[in-house]
RNA sequence: GCUCGAGUGGUGGAAUUGGUAGACACGUUGGACUUAAAAUCCAAUGGACAUUAGUCCGUAUGGGUUCAAGUCCCAUCUCGAGUACCA
């Protein structure tokens, strides 16, 4: 019997599909174990070989804790709205669902293959109104909810209501918009209800506000802080500027100390949680108040150092702070609002990409310095962000860079408040063994010191106290597509309303353009049927529209992160159409246990999905806290990219660079000859090369005629090569030269210039998987050459799983190898070799090895050495033909969460009759492994020199007396006196001198 | 700039608490089988020197600790990832 891959994997793949093998049961006496992966975006290209990286770890584990008799539960599903379907529906017109569906069951298809023990019954696709609407009702939980500071939770809104009803909101301690009127219970109650509704939005955990926002206008919409890379869209690229605009936000800054703390209670890698914590970036100080002279206006300030006040010399503000309009005098108005012009016209990357150009504005007002009572002039700079902190600082040019590059670019003067530091060249930043002067009150203190007395003495007159500042900025959450979920919310009298959650899902109108409308509003203002009629509860035509009993619903669409941030709540229970889960299903799964997936997700979907656990767990709807006790970050494969030398130019260089007679430089010839990668240094063959194609250009022949004439001297080489599809490439590196030639037009006349044997080799080079750098590959042409079980191997064999390692088809061959080896082991020509016999002393001495090594590594996640352990395994066996089937059948346990199509038809032959899933996994005896000798390396000075079989209950001195009494230690010492001999048991021996 | 991570054969990588560096594979070379190829099997494979025995060098670089360092400490270099005027 052949190891016939293909039809053994189509076999148990059916046999798992109609057995429902891995369905996972939401009651059970079972203790249960999640193991969850990050869903995908189903893009129209497909899954490349990088893809299921994390989703066969993750396979491994779950099928690996089946056999350990935990209930698993192991979902897939399909983060299923995103850009991609939306700009296709753009440019084809095609409905972004027909899309999305077919890119699904292409995933479906490809994922199939591979063999994953995924529960499909629990599949979720976040753009299925079933879905959506509990993204809705979270949306609308979150809506009707405000931040409570002195019990550190979320609470309803009524709750805020009646404290406004009983005592106003002066008393109230909550995470709120910064400006909010002080009002009493009295006038609370004789505002009218829109100034109620406009009041309690500066409160809820949702909101809507007009908030400075990241615009991209190629993709006409609003992008988050996390959606823009390098000051460009994430997505294609495209430049983003600020823009004011009415926008729906997650108040998230209120939870971003709780975010913080939470980072210790979970067991995430430490260079995301350091991601997280350099996002949600807490900085401790001061708040700080400046009196402006001749204004009643005050300006606030953030500071981390207090202590440095008596070092103020200016103020800046940012272009866009609100008062610059009220202080400017009437001389710099023009200087000023020119400045503000040209900043705001500059785009984020603009003026990321000079940093170093200082730019500023006097606006000819004074602050008050609160203790001297100095003036201090105010400026505006755009170094300055509007978005951090109150928009404004106290410049202190001794003891920040910024500050005193600003200073001395406007001439500004720059007083020392340190002890003994020299400030003539640049600012002194450290605060470690600074020592304050000049200051007054402060003077000789140290930074800490100084701080603590700083902010007391602010505190006592009024103008300031210690305050903790997050660069965490509330999310935006309303993007500008058609293509997300649609908000539940109606409009009255410009006030957003609430749909009650009974008659969700409010399900996305059909549109006839995904475009913005001609007025500039998002797509689905070209909705026709999209308004709300409050009488009949369901989305009317527009044209019905009276503002009485039918209103405008809202246009704007939720973002990406919506769908994919309680996705793994859901899983649980995701058929449930009364509640977005059952409490018996999220009472019994509680949290995911592994969670695997990319570090690119480290401060969107990661951070985003734990602050809506936060706050479903402060309503009580879930019952932990985090939602993944831990979480691993697969590395990214990696492609290696084949390379065809053409000759398409020269590089020639004489002599060193830089000494007398030098001569080097590079040309463009046009040619159609390759070079295979082994001749590509043959001078002899280049130089012939370069004689025979001449360049066309003045300044090249002048460089050709000058090599021509000394061409002993001259070194030449090629310029570049071509990108060769790598599956015309064979594992050693040979290119099909046929199939290179038909590939294009331009190579069918090609000349290649082989090696000696008539080959043609590329040369490799490792880049990220691309289509167009021709080094994709796709995991269904590896499962149907070499079957899926060889794939997950090797991917595993690879590498460590966090690590970005290239992919290389060739080495395939060594696990299809293994597992071709393996196969023999139970089986041959003739049948089944395996037989009754008791196991060997060497038999059991393997398997336990075996056992314990890969158990060892499955918890460690080291799956790359639990492949290589098999192979030791299999090849020992295969040597001391063991035909055991005690052995055979626990070996098949020990393989099948890595190769389960090969297992469970091994286990099938071995005479079972149910899947090898739930088979317990063998049990570790050490017994088996107790040696009674060790075979010690003798080292002379650290060095190894011979080996020594010695019984192992042998003494120290016993151990010493036999090894300095060998010839061998004899012949090394050379009649030497030894110094010292060190007998480490078990271990080593070392004999010094 | 700051934060984090990583540098080991021709290649992917192994070495769990300091204790035989290079497991296991790929590739390469030689051999067996074959008309031939594929497949399979066997052997060799870090470098240098040496007929053998063996010797020397070797985990990015330079120091250090130790009987013993890929592993620990100090300094330097290179690469990768994240972040970027955060007051």
């Amino acid at each position: 019997m052949n190891y016939d891959f293909s039809k053994i994997e189509a076999k148990w793949q059916k046999y798992w599909a109609e057995n429902q093998t891995f369905k996972a049961e939401n009651n059970s006496d079972k203790e249960k174990f999640y193991v969850l992966d990050m869903f995908p975006y189903p893009s129209g290209a497909g899954l490349h070989v990088g893809h299921p990286l994390g989703y066969i770890a993750s396979d491994i584990y779950a099928r690996y804790k089946r056999h350990q008799g935990f209930n698993v539960l192991h979902p897939m599903g399909y983060d299923s709205f995103g850009l991609p379907a939306e700009q296709y529906a753009i440019q084809t017109g095609q409905h972004p669902a027909i899309t999305t569906k077919t890119n699904i069951n292409r995933y479906r298809e490809q994922l199939d293959k591979i063999g994953f023990s995924f529960d499909w019954s629990r599949e979720v696709r976040t753009s299925n109104p079933d879905y959506y609407k509990w993204t809705q009702w979270i949306f609308i939980q979150l809506f009707n909810s405000w931040y409570n500071n002195d019990t550190n939770k979320a609470e309803d809104i009524s709750t805020l209501i009646a404290l406004f009803e009983k005592e106003g909101n002066a008393t109230v301690n909550a995470i709120s918009d910064e400006d909010i009127i002080v009002f009493t219970a009295d006038e609370w109650k004789a505002f009218d209800t829109k100034k109620q509704q406009e009041l309690l939005l500066q409160y809820r955990l949702t909101y809507l506000a007009e908030t400075e926002v990241n615009w991209c206008p190629a993709l006409g919409t609003v992008l988050a802080n996390d959606e823009i890379i390098n000051g460009v869209s994430e997505r294609g690229g495209h430049s983003v500027i600020r823009k004011k605009m009415t926008q729906w936000s997650m108040r998230i800054s209120a939870y971003a100390q709780r975010l913080l703390d939470d980072l210790n209670t979970i067991d995430w890698p430490q260079p995301l949680k350091d991601s997280q914590t350099n996002w949600i970036g807490r900085s401790q100080g001061a708040s700080v108040t400046f009196n402006v002279k001749d204004h009643k206006e005050q300006i606030d300030v953030f500071t981390t150092r207090p202590d440095t006040i008596f070092g103020v010399s200016f103020m800046t503000l940012a272009p866009e702070h609100e008062l610059v309009a009220t202080i400017t005098t009437p001389e710099q108005k023009q200087e000023v609002e020119a400045y503000i012009q040209a900043t705001a016209k500059r785009s984020e990357r603009e003026r990321m990409a000079d940093v170093k150009t200082i730019s500023g504005a006097f606006t000819g007002a004074y602050a008050e310095h609160p203790f001297t009572k100095e003036p201090i002039p105010i400026w505006i700079g755009d170094y300055v962000l509007a978005g951090y902190g109150t928009g404004a600082v106290m410049a202190v040019p001794c003891g920040d860079q910024r500050d005193y590059d600003f200073a001395k670019k406007f001439d500004i003067a720059i007083p020392n408040v340190f002890e003994g530091v020299d400030i003539s060249e640049e600012a002194h930043a450290d605060k470690d063994k600074t020592v304050i002067a000049n200051s007054d009150f402060l003077n000789g203190l140290p930074y800490k010191k100084a701080m603590k007395l700083a902010i007391y003495e602010l505190e006592k007159i009024g103008h300031g106290k210690g305050k903790i500042n997050y660069r965490l900025r509330d999310a935006v959450f309303s993007r500008q597509r058609y293509w997300g979920e649609p908000f539940p919310v109606y409009y009255l009298d410009g006030m957003p309303q609430m749909i009650d959650a009974k008659h969700l899902p409010i399900t996305l109108p059909e549109v006839e353009k995904y475009l913005p409308t001609e007025t500039g509003e998002p797509p689905l203002g070209n909705a026709n049927v999209w308004a709300w009629c409050t009488k009949e509860n369901k989305v009317v035509d527009n044209s019905k529209i009276n503002n009485e009993t039918i209103f405008p619903l809202e246009l704007n669409t939720m973002p990406g992160w919506a769908g994919s941030s309680f996705y793994f709540n859901r899983y649980m229970d995701p058929n449930n159409t009364d509640a977005i889960f059952s409490d018996d299903a999220i009472n019994y799964w509680q949290d995911v246990d592994l969670y695997i997936g990319g570090s690119e997700h480290a401060t969107g979907h990661l951070l985003y999905a734990r602050f809506w656990q936060k706050f479903l767990f402060d309503k009580g709807v879930v019952p932990k806290n985090e939602f993944a006790k831990k979480l691993i970050n697969q590395g990214m494969i990696t492609g290696t990219s084949a390379f065809v030398g053409r000759i398409d130019g020269f590089q020639y260089e004489r002599g060193k660079w830089g000494t007398e007679g030098y001569y080097g430089g590079t040309y463009n010839v046009n040619s159609n000859i390759y070079i295979s990668a082994g001749r590509s240094n043959d001078q002899e063959l280049l130089k012939d090369l370069l004689k025979a194609n001449k360049p066309e250009t003045d300044n090249a022949i002048k460089a050709y005629n000058e090599i021509i004439n000394d061409i002993e001297n001259f070194k030449i080489s090629i310029r570049q090569g071509v990108h060769a599809d790598v599956s015309f490439v064979n594992a050693s590196d040979e290119l099909d030269i046929e199939a290179f030639k038909n590939w294009r037009e331009e190579y069918k006349g090609a000349e290649f210039i082989t090696e000696e044997n008539g080959t043609f080799k590329v040369s490799r080079e490792v880049e990220k998987m691309s289509k167009s750098k021709y080094n994709v590959v796709s995991p269904d042409s590896i499962c149907e050459e070499y079957g899926a079980d060889s794939l997950r191997l090797y991917e595993m064999f690879l590498g460590p799983l966090e690590q970005s390692k290239p992919w290389n088809t060739a080495g395939i061959t060594g696990t299809h190898g293994f597992l071709k080896k393996l196969w023999r082991l139970y089986l041959d020509d003739n049948g089944a070799k395996f037989t009754d016999a008791t196991p060997t002393k060497d038999n059991l001495k393997t398997l336990h090895k075996t056992i314990k090594k890969v158990a060892e590594d499955i918890e460690n996640f080291s799956f790359n050495t639990s492949v290589s352990t098999f192979m030791i395994c299999v090849n020992e066996l295969s040597s001391q033909k063991c035909t055991s089937k005690e052995i055979l059948e626990a070996l098949a346990i020990l393989v099948s969460p890595y190769a389960p199509h090969i297992a469970e038809e091994l286990w099938e032959q071995l005479g079972h009759n149910t899947s090898i899933a739930t088979a317990p996994f063998p049990k570790f005896d050490a017994s088996h492994l107790v040696e009674s000798s060790k075979e010690y390396p003798v080292s002379f000075n650290g060095k190894m020199r011979f080996k020594l079989e010695l019984p192992l209950d042998l003494s120290k001195d016993e151990i010493e007396a036999t090894v300095m009494a060998h010839e061998k230690t004899i012949a090394q010492l050379q009649g030497r006196e030894p110094k010292k001999v060190i007998v480490v048991p078990g271990k080593i021996i070392n004999i010094v001198g």
